[in-house]
DNA sequence: TCTGGGGTCCTAGGACCC
DNA sequence: TCTGGGGTCCTAGGACCC
C-alpha cells in the first residue's frame, strides 16, 4: 500500500504562516523573475486566474481583486519543505521525497488496522506542529495514491484524505477521474486517448494491454499496470545521482553586451561546479546555451548551444567556468541579437573516485582539489559567494526580478519575525 | 523478381513530471 | 516593460561493426 502525501498550495501556504492575516484571501507565488503565476490560493483559483499564466497578462485580476502577489522564495519553502519531511518520516520506516512538497510513504508493512486512521493523524501533527495544511491519498500502487489524492481534494476537501483500498472504492474514483487528470498523462496522450474514445480513467483500464503498448510504448503499459492495481513504478527511497545538472536563467532583461553573458555564464558555470562536487560526481562535457526572447517575434532570433568535452572529467570551479566561456566565445553572434538567457550544462557525470589517473597529465590536482575543498567550506560557513572567482563579479549585473519576496523567515536571524506585544 | 541479420552506440527530439 | 527552471525516460534513426 502507498500514501501519496502533498502540500495544498504549498508555496502560498509558506507564505500564509508568517502573514496570518492571508487566510482567506486571494494570494498567488510567482516564478522566477516574477514571470509567471506558479502557486495559488483556493480563492485565487476561484477568481479565474490560471496556473503557468504571465503575471503581467494577470495584472487586471490582481488589482481588482486585491491579490496578495509573492516573489518565489525559494530559501524559505525549501526550509519548510524539510521540516514537512521530518514529520511524515516519524510515521513511517521508509519513504520517498518525490518533489518540494510532496512524498510517496512505504505502508506495507502497517497493519490494516493502524491504517485506517493514518491518513488523518498526519495532516494532524502537519498541522499542529508546521500548520500546514495536507492532503494524503492512500492506494495499491503509486498512480492510484495519487488519484486518490487528487480525489480527496477534489471531493473530500474538509477531510484531506482518501482511502482508494477496495474495489469498490477504486471503481468510484477511476470512474470519476478523466484522461487528463491521470498522473503521467499529459497534453499529447489525453488527445490520443479521447480520440479513441477513451474518456475516463475507468475506460483505460479496460484498454488492451497491447494497444496501450503499440500506442503509448511501455510508459503507457506500466501506467496500464499501475491503474489495473500492480505497482509497476520502483520505490527510490534514496534520491538518484543526478545524470545531468543544468543552471540557467531569464535576465531581468535582455543584453547584447557580452561581458554581462560572460559574468552571468561563470556564475552558473561555478554553480553547476558546487553542485557536482555536493554529489561527488565529475562531468565529462560542458554546454553553454545563449538565446535572445522567443516571445519577440519583431527582433532577430538566435538559439547558440554547444557542448565542448572536457580533457579531463572534472569537478572544479575554475575548469568548468573555462570550458562554459570557450564555448560562450564561440556561440556568442554580435550584431544587433538582444539576448534574454544563458545557460550552462554539466553533462556524462561520473563518480569521482571512479575517474582514471591520467599518468601525462601535466597539473597538480590535488592541490587545486584542496583549495577548492577549502573555498567551499568557507563558503559554507560564511554564505554562498564569500568567495569566487574573479570573472564572477559581484555586482550580478544580469541578476533576476523579485519585487515582491517575502523574508528568509527561518533561515536568517536577522530577518526572523518579530512579534510586537 | 530478389538487396542479410544481427548487434552497439550515439544523438535528437518527444513526452512527461513538479 | 512583462511569458520559469530543472529534471527523467523512451524511441527512432544514423553510423558503424562483424
Amino acid at each position: 500500500m502507498f500514501a501519496l502525501v502533498d502540500c495544498n498550495n504549498f508555496y502560498v501556504s509558506c507564505e500564509r504562516l508568517f502573514q496570518p492575516k492571508l487566510y482567506g484571501k486571494p494570494v498567488v507565488v510567482l516564478s522566477n523573475n516574477d514571470g509567471c503565476v506558479i502557486a495559488r490560493s483556493d480563492e485565487a483559483k476561484a477568481l479565474g486566474i490560471v496556473m503557468g499564466t504571465p503575471a503581467y497578462m494577470s495584472e487586471g485580476l490582481f488589482k481588482q481583486h486585491k491579490v496578495k502577489v509573492f516573489s518565489s522564495n525559494y530559501t524559505l519553502y525549501g526550509d519548510l519543505s524539510d521540516r514537512v519531511m521530518k514529520i511524515l518520516a516519524s510515521f513511517v520506516p521508509k519513504m520517498e521525497l518525490y518533489s518540494i512538497d510532496e512524498a510517496f510513504l512505504d505502508l506495507s508493512e502497517m497493519l490494516y488496522h493502524d491504517l485506517l486512521d493514518l491518513g488523518i493523524k498526519i495532516r494532524k501533527a502537519i498541522m499542529q506542529n508546521l500548520g500546514i495544511p495536507v492532503t494524503v491519498g492512500i492506494a495499491p500502487t503509486k498512480t492510484l495514491a495519487k488519484m486518490a489524492n487528487r480525489y480527496a481534494k477534489k471531493r473530500f476537501k474538509d477531510v484531506g484524505v482518501f482511502y482508494a483500498i477496495s474495489k469498490e472504492l477504486i471503481n468510484e474514483m477511476l470512474q470519476a477521474t478523466d484522461v487528463e487528470d491521470i498522473w503521467g498523462i499529459g497534453k499529447q496522450y489525453a488527445i490520443l486517448l479521447k480520440r479513441n474514445g477513451f474518456r475516463t480513467a475507468k475506460d483505460v483500464t479496460k484498454i488492451p494491454a497491447e494497444w496501450m503498448r503499440n500506442k503509448m510504448s511501455v510508459v503507457g503499459l506500466r501506467l496500464w499496470n499501475e491503474l489495473n492495481g500492480v505497482p509497476s513504478i520502483e520505490w527510490e527511497y534514496k534520491p538518484k545521482d543526478k545524470k545531468n545538472i543544468c543552471k540557467s536563467r531569464s535576465f531581468g532583461f535582455s543584453t547584447s553586451d557580452i561581458s554581462i553573458l560572460r559574468e552571468a555564464v561563470s556564475n552558473y558555470a561555478a554553480i553547476c561546479a558546487l553542485k557536482l562536487r555536493n554529489q561527488n560526481s565529475t562531468c565529462r562535457y560542458v554546454n553553454v546555451f545563449i538565446h535572445t526572447n522567443p516571445h519577440k517575434p519583431e527582433l532577430k532570433q538566435y538559439q547558440g548551444s554547444i557542448t565542448l568535452q572536457c580533457e579531463k572529467e572534472t569537478n572544479l570551479t575554475q575548469d568548468i567556468i573555462g570550458y562554459a566561456l570557450k564555448g560562450l566565445d564561440i556561440i556568442y553572434k554580435p550584431g544587433g541579437y538582444i539576448y534574454m538567457k544563458a545557460g550552462v550544462m554539466v553533462l556524462d557525470l561520473v563518480t569521482e573516485n571512479a575517474v582514471q589517473l591520467n599518468l601525462f597529465d601535466q597539473r597538480d590536482r590535488s592541490k587545486e582539489k584542496q583549495l577548492t575543498a577549502t573555498v567551499d567550506k568557507v563558503n559554507t560557513e560564511m554564505g554562498q559567494d564569500t568567495v569566487r572567482m574573479a570573472v564572477q563579479r559581484f555586482e550580478r549585473r544580469y541578476r533576476l526580478r523579485a519585487e515582491k519576496l517575502s523574508k528568509k523567515y527561518t533561515t536568517d536571524i536577522k530577518q526572523i519575525l518579530k512579534v510586537k506585544i
